[in-house]
DNA sequence: TAATTGACATACGCGCCGTATGTCATTATC
DNA sequence: GATAATGACATACGGCGCGTATGTCAATTA
């Protein structure tokens, strides 16, 4: 009777595996959490982490493609629930910033991630949340909502802006103020994206874009 | 004779060491630098780390701070020849991308300090190019040349989103190219921060900053 | 039923970190 | 100017955590 299969049994090591380190990488970080210790609080051993992930950094990738995937489903249903491209966009940008607010993503994604792994534009989950992004602006710049601009260089410029409003916001000694401040100064330097005709509550004119003031 | 005095020969242990763990960190990162090994190559052991930073961790920040000053101080010069504040203000951001395509800012200052340290944004060193760029930023606001926007809410952006370009600059397969495009994504960011009536090809009109699209 | 695979556990060694202790020169005290 | 005291280091010690090599036992395959 109820044997589960070998293939379930299996995934089901590797999810608590990927589960236990989450946990561990989250609350004490990568470099403090033992491999003997949460391994052991999965019920299982070092062997088992050797067996399916290689070593402590495969570990880490494997927690970070999970996070990552969460993250563009979170993503994906924000801008998904828009009335316009453009405030889609908005919404998923906000949407970025409030989850580089949770400690979870800032400890393991942000800073771990980057000095275990290296650089996160090499990441392939990482490229999946700044393709989506690039996709979005390449149709608002087919509809002519934002000014002629490289859509991957401006959504790489957008997140590290949110990234950095985000553990700027986190990290503050009065997160709702500073969020407001964020917010505010985020949405100004985003209407430098816009074409001029469409900022709202300006005087419409054609925009050469190519000219600037550096 | 020529026996240095006493100060003299702490602070020159004292710079061996932190120029010996600088190029560690630098090389091999953080985390694979042997302790043993960048005080032997000094000429010292790991009693005088101890006994002058703490721990690994206080060397790392000297280090930090160090690397830091030097880049304030570059950042300064920059700023300080330019003819107007705001060409002052981009070029300072220039700058600051260049400086993040050095390797060992990236891997030092960008990835293994907050890996270590925790959020960048609390180091007493950090927070003086925040601070340069805030002042920089407050002086565009009162001579009117940028919108009515929180001063460092938008150098923690701008300089989050230099960062980030600098990441993806570095290790992108054609990094010329790769920069091209961020800088001019980049100085379209910027603009959103410019009021309209200094807006280089387009009308002039008098802006209300609290509107925006979101 | 015998052979093989593979999912794990166990055992071992090494490197690295932090601390506790020791040594020797310099500086202060008289 | 002799002695005590400070401080800048080196040395010695213990432990922990990682990676690897090896073992075991169930599940597949033939």
């Amino acid at each position: 009777m109820g044997h589960k299969p070998r293939k379930e049994m299996i995934a089901e090591t590797r999810a608590k595996l990927v589960a236990a380190a989450r946990h561990a990488f989250g609350s004490v970080g990568y470099a403090e959490a033992s491999m003997d210790d949460f391994t052991a609080s999965a019920g299982l051993t070092r062997g088992a982490l050797y067996h399916h992930f290689g070593d402590k950094k495969g570990l880490l990738q494997a927690v970070i493609a999970e996070i990552d995937a969460e993250m563009l489903a979170r993503l994906k249903i924000v801008s998904a629930r828009a009335d316009t491209l453009w405030q889609g966009f908005v919404d998923e940008c906000t949407a970025y910033i409030e989850m580089a607010l949770e400690p979870e993503i800032q400890r393991i994604v942000l800073r771990d991630g980057p000095a275990v792994l290296g650089d996160p534009s090499q990441w392939p989950s990482q490229n999946e949340c700044i393709r989506s992004m690039s996709e979005n602006l390449q149709k608002l710049r087919d509809e002519g909502t934002i000014v002629a601009v490289d859509p991957e260089a401006a959504a790489r410029l957008v997140s590290g802006a949110s990234l950095h409003a985000a553990q700027w916001i986190a990290n503050s000694e009065n997160p709702e103020a500073t969020s407001k401040k964020a917010v505010k100064a985020f949405n100004m330097l985003l209407e430098g994206l816009l074409r001029q005709g469409r900022r709202i509550g300006r005087p419409q004119a054609t925009a050469e874009a190519d000219k600037s003031p550096a």
